[in-house]
DNA sequence: GCAATAGTTTACGTTAACGTAAAGGTAGGG
DNA sequence: CCCTACCTTTACGTTAACGTAAACTATTGC
């Protein structure tokens, strides 16, 4: 199966089909139409992927569109190659950062478990 | 210096004065007062890292007391300690998956990089 | 004594990311 | 022929997270 409606997207990311033509309207997503209705390919569905690994990530739509849009080849001109590939670098160090926060709040989280299972055993028991 | 005025955190966090006493109207913090003025102790100080890590990592501040509030060991009663560390659970859930996007994000930057100096190459020497 | 600087409260304004409702087109089933 | 299910557009409403402005107080420096 080469296509998908927006009510199938809508069903296997579980968003609404509102939140589909938002993006649409915000310029990430530019599915066929078939008359009036929308017909989504494959890469539509990867494009949509990304959105939404943008958005647990915490990024903004427009931030979104960008980075997908850096993984599009369209570009020819020397000078957007640079600027992308600066954006790419900053990308990578905000993830990085990202990297670091999480790992941080996971030892903070054992910490809080730890905490919380002792407070249990003098609690409970005690 | 056991404490810190709102414009030395502003400063230090660069944030602005007003974006603090947002996270007090929200109950995320609770500082001390001298007369009217507000007086941060190395605790709050704390505090305010942690919101802002949370922001980082895409957390709502509604999220970010909850964990917050983990942190802190004033939770005497059993029900509530096991809700606790269920919390905790959910949050290792979510933040794994962060990882898992971020480092698929970083291998789909260093593609796009790839290509962009691919691109560079036969561009700008061809 | 007065201006500059840093603090305060109150309150309306703004942006992002949708929710929700209205009003309607179309294809298939009984 | 009408109901159900799915699709469409248009447009106003809502929530979170502050921005911004107004009006006031308190301290410091000259």
């Amino acid at each position: 199966m080469a296509e998908y409606s927006i009510s199938q997207l809508s069903k296997e990311f579980d968003i609404t089909t509102r939140t589909i033509r938002h993006y649409e309207d915000l310029g990430l997503l530019a599915p066929a139409r078939r008359g009036q209705t929308r017909v989504y390919s494959p890469a539509d569905r990867t494009r949509l992927r990304l959105i939404l690994r943008g958005k647990r990530l915490g990024l903004s739509l427009d931030d979104s569109r960008e980075i997908i849009d850096m993984y599009e080849p369209g570009k020819t001109n020397v000078d957007q190659l640079k600027k992308l590939i600066d954006a790419i670098q900053a990308q990578r160090v905000k993830l990085n950062q990202q990297l670091d926060d999480i790992s941080k709040l996971l030892k903070d989280l054992n910490q809080a478990e730890v905490d919380c299972i002792d407070a249990l055993k003098s609690n409970g028991q005690g």
